[in-house]
RNA sequence: GGGCCUAUAGCUCAGUUGGUUAGAGCGCACCCCUGAUAAGGGUGAGGUCAUUGGUUCGACUCCAAUUAGGCCCA
């Protein structure tokens, strides 16, 4: 009976399920590793050397998406393989708190009670909407299987990081960087309230289109020959009204410019934009002539002009930002009044000038229009175009899009008002900036190109915001200098006072209460202060997180190994962190900086809820469980972006299940294992030697792979490792010696020793990816045998190092060789297979044709290769006439393979073919060998 | 429109300083096994290396443009 013989094998055995069940075991999983403190026994373990991943505080608004779990993946399995290699690896998760969004999200739901609210009330909203999404997301997270102590996290709103804040700003002020300069911003005049860019909703609005001329006071440029006609440059704008705050005009400096004759001058327009222009001023073909000399923009710089109708020299100046889609290829500037204008008029030191109120009404700065509303004005500033003789053709109307207030709906203006900046000049701050840029290990390299050119180009640092939800900007004004309180003392005061309250006592405590007693202004004496009412950029929260978090904790050091974000925080928080810390203490907060790119969908779009192609992670994890999503993590390559789809997750569960499968049957062979026998290293075979080089190479390509953050090098590689050289052929090899040894003797012992030392490599090695399965592995591993204690968490343990000892290239070369002879005969055997001459490569018995060089090779394997090439029996041969119908191989110079049906019979044990099966008595249906391993 | 980046089999990735017929694994097709069994093994078919130009004796590799996509700005 078959059965009976099956007994007397040694099946491999194990209680660890093929089947994952992840999504319920990983959430046992973590609850063990809660209970178990894990988290906390890892930090105790090594102290010497560290290595301090910060982590960028996500905003605490909304469920985590799939970025999310990307960034806090990537920064798990760095810090676990640091942990492992012996560093004290900590990681303190932190939240962003502050802003608008959540601001945003509070107003919403307060609806119309919003009007009737303190701003203390509204602050108190908003701590508490961000605390709900603080436990959200920290939940999330944590069912990532993401390690940190996640009981202590760091929020950018508790009183010592609102503390911090307020300290790092005093250094900023101390230190000379803060200034007070104007900057137009969305402005609602119905809402009497600036805008942020989230705030304004774009919708169509109709306007006036007007072309305006500008006179040259010094036409000596143009050398215009028998001309006594005045030459003008022409504007063209749907914003009459800031024409009173226009102080340039801007040319591009690469365009073509002429110079055209009409009745009412000679105009200067771009080239190409010039009968578009003179037909909408309602001028035909033969009403003008267009000169020959033509001056590119460069050329016309400089040019001294007239405002139509204020007494104001206004001259051209040049900007990338001009263009030729619309207008005149001249851009009328206002740097009170827009964006652009403000940033060239800053190029050039051009006034910020703004004559227009809260409620959107004309200043006494421009008498003529005083009190009027700017879009009433439109009207106004045609008629004075008019009479000054400036305005060119009929003003039109236009529709197009145009800002609009998201609460009232109605247009908003841009309108310089009064902002805090932190100047990149003072000490240096840009220069010292780059330079520590090109002190810090960028990864990919071109992050630096990115960041640095970010940082050459960038404004001054804008850091204030007319809103509610966040840190004041702690300064006083005296009431009758104006001038801002900057002494030390007064800032450590505010400081204390923040640390133990908050920084809402900035809001709730009068000024006398928040001076020290009788404080006279060190300017003028005065004793009457003002308290400056904007709140922080909340960029400049999170960018002092080294000084809140680094610097300040006992758990952390500054400055940070890494920092690690996605490719937007070039702009974002690396530059806000690196200028943070710059400016105050000259260095950059980071030794290393990794960016991410972004997850898109299968096409490599994208995610957008419109598209509907949008993967939620908790969608991921509830199906699949959150190691596919880790081992997702680790398959793709980060710096580019990460595509994620159904078909690509169907891969991954796939090679999940290929890895645990092979892991569960190193486990079921090794079941009778005790990693405290003795082993002869003269009882390993040559192929368990080979086993243990490749293994060193796994271990060496592996560590080399986490050590340059290459974690889909990783991860090909382990599971490359398990399929190619495991499954295919070490372990499918090793089956006969497995089952059908005698359990303890050498060889199978030396076999199942090699084997525990695969496992256990291998069950590290992946342990930062799919650690809730290298840790269920790992209890399994240490439940076996009694001998050797293992630490109760692989994350306790050392990551491998490879055995030089084990590294032998002669021995692989060797197998390479044997290993493409072992393909050939592979084919020889499924064309036979095909046929149906043969099922079970077992059934054959092959004759190998070879060359002197082969034969002398093969000649040393003779008895090992029936089990290398998994078949009852294999004779090699020189001879070459019998070639017969032997498969001749193309890859292999003279090697032929015959395949022939194996002699003898079946032996029902082993299921080797021999013939000498039937020939023992006590077990007739059993060979020779099978005969000694059940009676010696 | 500008800055930075990406494009190699259906999927995830290799491809060294430019040098024969571009590799791996998965998936797919076919076959075997039923002693890793909702497993395991074998064989095979898949690529105009995004497109177009250029440099070169020779380009997946270098250069330019184009197309598609991503991030950040405007």
């Amino acid at each position: 009976m078959t059965t009976d013989y099956k007994n007397t094998l040694n099946l491999p055995q194990t209680a660890f399920p093929m089947k994952a069940n992840l999504a319920q075991k990983e959430v046992e999983m973590l609850k063990s590793w809660h209970e178990g403190r894990l988290y906390q026994k890892m930090q105790q373990r090594y102290k010497s050397k560290s290595y301090i991943l910060h982590d960028g505080p996500p905003y605490a608004n909304g469920n985590i998406h799939i970025g999310h779990a990307l960034n806090k993946i990537l920064k798990d399995i760095i810090v676990k393989y640091k942990a492992m290699c012996g560093l004290y690896a900590p990681y303190i998760p932190g939240w962003d708190c502050h802003g608008l969004p959540i601001e945003h999200q509070v107003d919403k739901n307060l609806g119309a009670k919003k009007e009737g609210i303190s701003i203390t009330e509204k602050r108190k909203l908003c701590r508490e909407y961000a605390a709900k999404f603080v436990d959200i997301q920290r939940e999330e997270f944590k069912r990532l299987g993401v390690f940190g102590d996640w009981d202590n996290p760091y929020l950018t709103m508790t009183n010592s990081y609102e503390a911090s804040i307020v300290r790092e700003l005093g250094r900023f002020v101390e230190k000379g960087y803060v200034y007070k300069g104007k900057k137009p911003v969305h402005w609602c005049p119905s809402c009497v309230t600036a805008l942020a860019e989230a705030e304004v909703e774009y919708a169509d609005k109709e306007s006036p289109s007007i072309y305006v001329k500008f006179k040259a006071t010094d036409t000596s440029k143009f050398k215009i020959q028998n001309s006594k006609l005045d030459v003008f440059f022409v504007i063209w704008t749907t914003t009459p009204w800031t024409l009173p705050a226009n102080m340039a005009l801007a040319l591009h400096p690469d365009f073509k410019y002429r110079l055209v004759k009409t009745s009412q001058g000679s105009l200067i327009i771009a080239e190409e934009l010039i009968k578009n222009v003179l037909h909408n001023i309602g001028r035909k073909e033969d009403e003008y002539t267009i000169t020959d000399s033509s001056w590119s923009g460069r050329e016309l710089e400089g040019i001294v002009c007239k405002h139509p109708w204020i007494d104001r020299e206004v001259t051209t100046i040049l900007g990338e930002h001009v263009t030729l889609e619309q207008g005149t290829g001249i851009v009328h500037t206002a740097p009170g009044h827009g964006e652009e204008d403000y940033e060239v008029g800053l190029k050039y030191g051009l006034p910020i000038f703004a004559p227009v109120d809260q409620k959107g009404c004309f200043t006494e700065d421009i008498k003529e229009l005083q009190g009027q509303h700017v879009f009433k004005a439109n009207q106004a500033v045609i008629e004075i175009l008019k009479e000054k003789n400036a305005l060119l053709g009929e003003p039109q109307k236009i529709a197009h899009s145009y800002p609009h207030c998201w609460r009232c709906k109605k247009p908003v203006i841009f309108r310089a008002t009064e902002q805090w900046f932190i100047s990149m000049e003072h000490r240096e701050l840009r220069k010292n900036a780059l330079s520590e840029i090109d002190k810090t290990r960028w990864i990919p390299k071109w992050g630096r190109d990115r960041i640095y050119g970010m940082v050459e180009r960038r404004p001054d640092w804008c850091i204030s915001r007319q809103r509610s939800w966040g840190v004041p900007i702690t300064l006083f004004q005296c009431k009758s200098c104006k001038e801002f309180v900057t002494d030390k003392s007064v800032i450590e005061r505010i400081v204390k006072e923040v640390e133990t309250a908050g920084s809402d006592i900035w809001f709730e405590k009068a000024p006398e209460e928040l001076l020290p007693k009788g404080y006279a202004c060190p300017k003028c004496g005065g004793r009457d202060f003002t308290k400056e009412m904007d709140i922080l950029d909340v960029w400049f929260d999170s960018g002092v997180s080294h000084a809140a978090v680094m610097e300040a904790e006992e758990r952390l050091k500054w400055p940070a190994d890494m920092y690690l974000e996605g490719s937007d925080q070039h702009r974002g928080w690396f530059q806000s962190s690196l200028l943070a810390s710059v400016g105050t203490r000259d260095k950059a907060p980071y030794r290393s900086v990794l960016t991410h790119g972004f997850v898109v969908d299968g096409q490599g779009k994208k995610m957008s809820k419109s598209l509907g192609n949008v993967v939620a992670p908790q969608e991921v994890i509830n199906k699949h469980g959150a190691e596919i999503l880790r081992l997702w993590v680790s398959a793709a390559d980060y710096r580019e972006d990460l595509r994620i789809s159904k078909e690509i997750l169907d891969r991954l569960v796939e090679a999940y299940r290929k890895i645990r499968n092979t892991c569960r049957f190193l486990l079921g062979s090794t079941n009778d294992f005790d990693p405290s026998m003795k082993i002869n290293k003269e009882d390993l075979l040559e192929i368990d030697r080979f086993a243990m080089s490749l293994l060193q190479n796994l271990i060496s390509k592996v560590s080399r792979a986490y050590e340059e953050f290459e974690f889909h090098e990783a991860f090909h590689s382990i599971y490359n490792f398990c399929i190619t050289d495991l499954s295919a052929f070490y372990l499918d090899v090793l089956k006969d010696r497995l089952y059908t040894f005698k359990a303890d003797s050498p060889h199978r012992r030396a076999a199942q020793w090699v084997l525990y030392n695969i496992l256990v490599s291998l069950t590290k090695m992946m342990a930062p990816i799919v650690s809730f399965t290298a840790e269920e592995i790992w209890s399994y591993i240490r439940a076996q045998g009694s001998g050797i204690k293992k630490e109760e968490s692989v994350f306790l343990s050392d990551f491998p190092k490879a055995d030089e000892s084990f590294i032998d290239k002669g021995l692989e070369e060797t197998w390479r060789r044997l290993i493409k002879i072992r393909d050939e005969v592979n084919k020889a055997l499924e064309i036979r297979r095909q046929e149906k001459f043969i099922g079970n490569a077992l059934e054959a018995k092959i004759t190998l044709y070879v060359n002197e060089a082969n034969y002398k090779l093969l000649e040393g394997y003779k008895d090992f290769l029936p089990a290398l090439f998994i078949v009852s029996s294999a004779e090699i041969s020189t001879n070459a006439d019998i070639l017969a119908d032997a498969y001749k191989s193309p890859e292999i110079e003279d090697l032929a393979v015959l395949v022939q049906k194996a002699e003898g019979t079946k032996c029902e044990r082993c299921w080797n073919w021999s013939t000498s099966v039937g020939t023992l008595e006590a077990h007739p249906s059993v060979c020779e060998k099978c005969y000694k391993a059940l009676t010696g």
